[in-house]
DNA sequence: ATCCTTGTGTACGACATCGTACGGATAGGC
DNA sequence: GCCTATCCGTACGATGTCGTACACAAGGAT
């Protein structure tokens, strides 16, 4: 019975044009991600980047008090380290396992390797770094002007997104941390999705009961990113 | 006499290889950014990059209810248009020139040209990306975790670095725009600041008095983001 | 000089979130 | 079955910001 992990299953590695696909797979090297693990730390360097297939990673900053927010969230849609081709090597954000999993990963310097090539992987790879740039965007315009509730929305929502199942295993003090609010406030907004029908909770699991309420209830930030992702991700000519 | 004007003022083209600058140089045009001008809209398609001189530009995201936010600001040391590059043609925010000043534009194909030749240009712009993205995703904690006064500490601060002067024509209406908060806020904060002597303002005019008080006032922000554009945009062997 | 637009100061209730505290529920280990 | 750590629910005052309303002041236009 063949390992039902492959490449593909991330999108970026599935966008590839064949040749390029064949030259970097073999390179490629599965990785479980464990719960609450840190794949990198503020400035520090990558050996690797990876590229999720069923894991997710938030992008989480850090500040001198403790307080954090999530500035981005990276699924199979995604590769972590973009700093890497982008040239600074180091970024001051931390990337924390958000639901365990796998992911394949690439040494640091076949990657760039790659990139210098200057050929559909660092077309695909920019493309992909613009779909990233909304989304962090849109996350500091729905720190300011939206609720707890709606950006918990949203939040579940771009999780699911990430996911194949339509659950997911997460304490609320979790979520909290990722939104960069507290517990109690997290309790308040969940206790009225659920009131409302739209998700079911307990202990450190949250399903989706009602997607669709669930979009309907989401601010706009949640279409606007999943509409850049859709259009600039999507299968093209230049691949 | 010589016009004022050059190129070099920007420092992206000041950071330019003799080679590259001086195949770009010629394709330069110096236009007038005028304060208010929409430099492009959400979704808009560009025809030319810009490198501001004189002049900023604000990155806004404005929400369905008309409610927005500042993401980034871009000065004398950057470009405008990260998204032709990227890949993307477009982007979700608008641009909107916040100090009146010069701006160098080129044609997008031009720079699109450039870029694909993937030698000195295409490290430095990918450099300058990162650090926006700094700039973006601190933003975004900032809007989460800091309260008005200390964000409007940030944004003059960041403004300034990126003019010659010490002064800057902006009314509060117009920084409570940029910060997504009201202008009541604005007048609060900006009453406190100027009651510590560390800046003077009136009617469109704010004029920073003591800079290193300023810089002890404001939150954390500021710092992370000046220290990233400092190490990334630092002049390197790669050009 | 007078009007009028624009920019700024201030106040007050409403609201969301924070900080803190504590009680109750569930799951797992012994 | 019981203990215990973990997770969730709720409450209360404090704080920051919002929404609204209105007064005042500075400059420009006539």
């Amino acid at each position: 019975m063949p390992s039902p992990h492959t490449p593909k299953q991330n999108h970026l590695l599935a966008a590839l044009p064949a040749a390029e696909f064949a030259r970097i797979s073999p390179q490629l090297e599965l990785v479980p991600m464990r719960l609450g693990q840190a794949i990198y730390e503020s400035g520090g360097r990558l050996a690797h980047v990876y590229f999720p297939t069923t894991s997710i990673v938030s992008l989480l900053y850090v500040l001198e008090d403790g307080a954090s927010a999530e500035i981005a969230v990276v699924g199979n849609e995604g590769i972590l380290g973009i700093s890497l081709f982008m040239g600074g090597e180091t970024t001051p954000s931390r990337a924390v396992v958000q639901s365990a999993g796998f992911a394949y990963r690439l040494k640091s310097q076949l990657l760039k390797e790659e990139f210098e090539r200057a050929g559909p992987v660092l077309r695909l790879l920019l493309r992909y770094t613009q779909a990233l740039i909304t989304l962090m965007t849109q996350t500091a315009v729905c720190n300011r002007h939206h609720t707890v509730e709606q950006q918990l929305c949203r939040w579940l929502l771009l999780s699911l997104d990430r996911l194949p199942t339509e659950s997911l295993s997460m304490t609320q003090e979790l979520i909290a941390n990722m939104l960069g609010v507290r517990r109690e406030g997290v309790t308040q907004a969940a206790g009225a999705l659920q009131r409302a029908g739209l998700i079911r909770y307990g202990r450190g699991r949250i399903e989706v009961l009602d997607r669709p309420g669930l979009e309907q209830a989401v601010c706009e930030c949640y279409a606007v990113v999943k509409l850049e992702f859709d259009r600039l991700m999507a299968p093209s000519p230049a691949g």
